[in-house]
DNA sequence: CTGATTGCAAATGCTTTGCATACAA
DNA sequence: TTGTATGCAAAGCATTTGCAATCAG
């Protein structure tokens, strides 16, 4: 399987050691077809269901916070109660359901921000973050 | 002192009862010059050293989303360890810088957005948050 | 009185940590 | 080997909940 063993390189090129666990995650997280938006607690059992066979929660909060400092993995802020983290790591925004906590994103160019204010004194602009709160049309 | 006349009035307004808790609270949410941002734990504590008198955990929260659901207070989305709240309850969106975590307010017009992308069908926006964040110029 | 509010302590849920065991190089 | 990674259970925090005691109307 010629991908497991790109995912080997990619591990390896970034000083991560290719664990079996490390690959397992790779394979769910690298593998679909469209990137996608999870929790710990979502990774974790989509990765029991496909394997049958359970990762430590210690080690997956290890492997994505491994992976998000590698710039594989970018983290939302959105909610107070859980981290979310995106397979999608260019630049682009979101569209968030607060009934249902399900994001959807938003391609960065169908987006314009004019008359970006002057940081304050001293500091300087790191990224910027647009998240569209919508809930369903109430009928 | 007029002030607390006022408190009283506005938590009677509201169907809230207004005790000695709930006033002390709003004094130092509502009397300040500037609005503020702060979390739970800030409140707690400012409270402790502004009347020497503790409030317990439970019924400060209880209170902050008591005003929160009457409107006084907005809650922002920036962090996934804590909650912050604004006692700037008008549209407007902030700098957050994420080495010290500290909110500040950037006035509505002051910004503009191009270009809002349709929501998926079936929902609708409900508003928008921008959050620009910024960290100190390294020297 | 009577229901609303408070305060404490216990419970919850997500995340982190410590440490012994297992593994990659 | 040797340092890295894993997994478990315990610890940490912010937040919520249950419930008896207290307070406002």
């Amino acid at each position: 399987m010629a991908n497991l063993d790109n995912f080997i390189l990619k591990l390896r090129k970034s000083g991560l050691r290719p664990t079996k666990q490390r690959i397992k995650i790779c394979e769910v997280l690298f593998t679909a077809e469209k990137t996608f938006h999870f929790t710990i607690g979502d990774l974790t059992k989509i990765i029991q269901e496909k394997f049958h066979d359970k990762i430590s929660l210690a080690t997956v909060y290890n492997t994505v916070h491994a992976f998000k400092s590698k710039g594989y993995l970018k983290e939302i802020s959105i909610s107070n109660d859980k981290s979310y983290f995106d397979t999608n790591t260019s630049s682009h925004h979101h569209f968030f359901d607060t009934k249902i906590n399900e994001l959807i994103d938003i391609d960065s160019n169908q987006i314009e921000l004019r008359n970006i204010p002057n940081p304050p004194k001293g500091k300087s602009i790191k990224n910027i973050d647009i998240v569209i709160n919508v809930e369903n049309d109430s009928q």
